[in-house]
DNA sequence: CGCGCGGATGTGACCGTGCACATGTGGGGA
DNA sequence: TCCCCACATGTGCACGGTCACATCCGCGCG
């Protein structure tokens, strides 16, 4: 109805063939600038293909050479700052690949979810994948399905996986834990991701570690689901106890809602609580107090992905991709050394 | 090499035929669920597809049909807060209505990144657009490249503009702007976003309306960058010419960085200082003190914004899709009426 | 009993591109 | 002069679906 193509259908290769005076082939090693063409044989067949405004048809190239030069993402959550701040950075890296970057969100993470998003993937051919599972059932389901592209997973459970590129989320959690120690706390709270999401879990391991190595007495993780919000709930309930001179929260978010919290008690940070945050996200050295937290570095984390992935799908093994260390900030959310 | 294909290949609808005993073609019917195919036979064929784990090529489908059933997103900043929520809400609502979408970001906002990304979609033979476009540039390029497909725009400059859906930002604006006129405030400076961005240069005119309306003389906006660090610095500086008791920030962001160098200066919100932001991000509720805000309904925004466009594919025209109002979201950071 | 009709299914062409192979052409060495 | 080879280009088919059309079959009706 309302389509404005010239002729009724887009031009392909053998209309530019036609009005060039060559082959179809020809025109398809021109744009595959294949080295065996005449100067002036490709010039002419280039004027021709910007005069008709041809794009090349990329659903019947993929559907010849199962190749689309495209990257795959699968990601959940994909509004939250880690996730989000990860695409972008693969993207920037696979673009500079020559790449083209498509991402598919999973709204549910059971195991219907996980197919359609890997169908509307795979459908696209693409060649390689990345896997933002933060879920620990995502990642199961999905090592269960046997991918047919080479792929890479951010963040695992296991440390001998040759797929996963991560940030040493353990050695985060210990460094924020260590951090608290060392002023002086001797009770301190970990308010913890949701259980089956990797981070959250991953975090909390590095809590208790360092709790024990240091033989500071634990106490029960508190679950929460990453909002401040939720947060905010926590805090107040723990408000209500006050057995705690620190909180070492599993995310910026949440420990901004029990800074409020800690504030609608009638108390301060840090000089009563000290607060320790994950992520480092933009806002964190704006929150009053500004925020000691622990920084992951997304863009390093999203070329290294891209860089392993493309070595995998090159045959060029890169071998194991190591990990990513991450940095703890000191802001004003932990007072100095009371000792 | 390192496939581990079973037979070498994917099966096709060939394959499935084969082992069912029927042709291609009832399979393609099968797939396409076409009436008049016997429930047994219908059976048959399902089978042998679960078993071969056939999955259709959608390359081959999308090369004969020019059909997708795919939704593509051309966006820019897709990692702050309201864009990745609109893309969210647009996935869901695409979803429901049975289609696939196809994100493509923009790294920079000049026409080669421009066509770049719309060539990526256009590969994908999208079927349709949704162009979450803030930069003025970027709408007007696009507006110059004629598209071949339907398409939607995320805010427009044009109040006319058929394509448009958007939340009313200026009526958001004069809403945050009475509200601290109605407090009382008649020294109110407006912190705005970048100059070309189109919700900022709403949200300004929003400002200098209902300040002129009100008969409030009115100051010259700050020219910002939507980050709580901007938000920061334009606050020190604000604060040693302290002309103001009161400030209309463009993004909550922003409003978290003025917070803290009211702070910084020894001074407090809103006792001295009142501040009202805009987005209502989740974090806002739990600022110290809470963010008075301008809420903006995304998901309703994902969902009329997919609506449009599916009415407009469907030769459905849905007629001028409207504005979507903004909401005052009154907290702490404004302090009681001081009149 | 023959005819027509509609449901169920099969046959072959086609979408736009890339690949394997064939063909043509010109130049250099024996 | 002839042959061989490398370069430049052309020919036909394959990819995996869908579409238009053909075919087959059983049933109701005149």
């Amino acid at each position: 109805m309302s389509e404005n193509v010239d002729s009724g259908r887009a031009p392909n290769i053998r209309d530019v063939a036609r009005l060039a005076g060559v082959s179809h082939q020809t025109v398809s090693r021109v744009l595959n600038n294949h080295p065996s063409i005449r100067e002036s044989t490709k010039q002419r067949v280039l004027e021709v293909m910007s005069e008709l405004q041809y794009r090349p048809n990329r659903a019947a190239r993929a559907l010849v050479t199962s190749h689309s030069r495209t990257i795959g993402v699968l990601a959940s959550q994909r509004s939250h700052y880690g996730p989000s701040s990860i695409i972008q950075s693969i993207e920037a890296a696979a673009q500079d690949a020559g790449y083209f970057v498509s991402t598919a969100n999973m709204t549910k993470t059971d195991e219907d979810s996980i197919v359609t998003a890997l169908d509307h993937l795979n459908a696209l051919a693409v060649e390689g994948l990345v896997i933002i599972a933060p879920q620990v059932r995502v990642l199961r389901a999905i090592s269960k399905l046997d991918l047919r592209v080479p792929f890479v997973t951010i963040s695992s459970t296991d440390d001998t996986d040759e797929h996963a590129v991560a940030v040493d989320q353990v050695a985060g959690a210990r460094l924020a834990t260590r951090h608290l120690i060392e002023r002086g706390h001797r009770s301190i709270y970990h308010l913890a991701g949701p259980q089956d999401w990797i981070e959250a879990e991953a975090r909390m391991l590095g809590f208790l570690q360092e709790m024990n190595a240091q033989d500071v007495p634990t106490t029960a993780p508190i679950l929460g689901d990453w909002s401040a919000e939720f947060g905010y709930y926590a805090g107040r309930e723990l408000m209500r106890v006050r057995d705690f001179t620190a909180i070492f929260s599993s995310n910026d978010q949440m420990a901004l809602g029990l800074i409020h919290a800690i504030r609608d008690a009638g108390q301060d940070v840090p000089q009563d609580v000290s607060i320790v945050g994950f992520d480092d996200i933009p806002e964190a050295a704006h929150f009053w107090p500004p925020l000691t937290t622990v920084r992951q570095d997304f863009p390093e984390l999203g070329r290294r992905c891209v860089a392993h992935l493309l070595g995998t799908m090159g045959n060029a093994p890169e071998g194991f991709p190591g990990r990513i260390q991450p940095e703890l900030i000191v802001r004003a959310s932990t007072g100095p050394p009371s000792f």
